[in-house]
DNA sequence: TTCGTATCCTTTGATATTCAAATCATTTTC
DNA sequence: GAAAATGATTTGAATATCAAAGGATACGAA
């Protein structure tokens, strides 16, 4: 039992850690001139749904300060990967939207989580998966069950 | 197999990522005054191996320049945490070493750690753990295998 | 209507973090 | 020993972040 718990510490903190880093490393060699920060950023806005792109919500999407997000998403203006829209049904609200370059980065990135997840499925012989989904989905509703601990 | 994958995929980023949120958060309770980045090199000090704690070695294990490490580190010295000792052998190594405050957040840590791993292995039926584990490892494998994707 | 308050966003000022490059001290190599 | 290499620090610049203040718009109650 004692292997089989640092085995589980090794996986949820260092193996995600790793993958944390990888992903950064991929994407970064894909997407020159961004950081990891701009990279989210993107991927927040080109998933948002429709309304739901409107300054506040990405912040707290993102869980940064609308004042940093604004910082934020005028650079991101200026190199050319975002677009800002005032809303017509109130003008204090702002929508922000993805020009083709943005969409590009969005495209890199669900390329690289579709070959996470297929690594991870041709890891595992098939017969194994069902049990293993069903251990994550067991540490995932716990840890969303509960979020004190 | 679709909505396993979207299992995994949630498992492995956003869990993960939560996770690291709930660290950080609890972590932070605990050691008012010390951010993440500070809390990270005390516990990379206090793990350290004797002759593993010079800054370049702690530098590279942390992932950062031993320029930012030599700030980080002198702040932490200014708060109490760490101490220098200039290596006998070869005056230019500097030897970074824990505190009796710093030991004191590692044991957070470590304490915070074994509560994640409970959390898992209570939240899993016992007769799947061993399945789980075999999976989990397979995962680490793969990825530490080949760590280019 | 209109006055006061709430909401949404931006701007500003301050602080943190990080890195690259320059520098200093020491060790190793030839 | 002189030159090159190594380990660490210092410095200057860039970035990220937040809190607080400010500006514009919307909304609700008198």
């Amino acid at each position: 039992m004692e292997k089989h718990e640092r085995m589980i510490d090794q996986v949820l903190v260092h193996l995600f850690n790793d993958l944390l880093r990888i992903e950064e490393r991929t994407l970064q060699k894909q997407c020159p001139g961004l950081s990891m920060r701009e990279i989210h950023i993107i991927e927040t806005v080109c998933r948002a749904q429709h309304g739901d792109n409107t300054m506040t919500v990405l912040a707290a999407t993102l869980r940064i300060t609308v004042g940093s997000l604004t910082v934020a998403v005028a650079t991101l203006i200026r190199k050319g990967y975002l677009e800002r829209r005032q809303s017509l049904s109130d003008k204090r609200r702002v929508h922000v939207l993805p020009l083709p370059p943005a969409l590009e980065v969005e495209k890199h990135h669900r390329e690289f989580h579709r070959r996470m997840v297929d690594a991870v499925t041709h890891a595992i012989p098939a017969d194994q998966l069902d049990v293993l989904i069903e251990g994550l989905r067991g540490i995932n509703d716990y840890f969303y069950g509960q979020e004190e601990m």
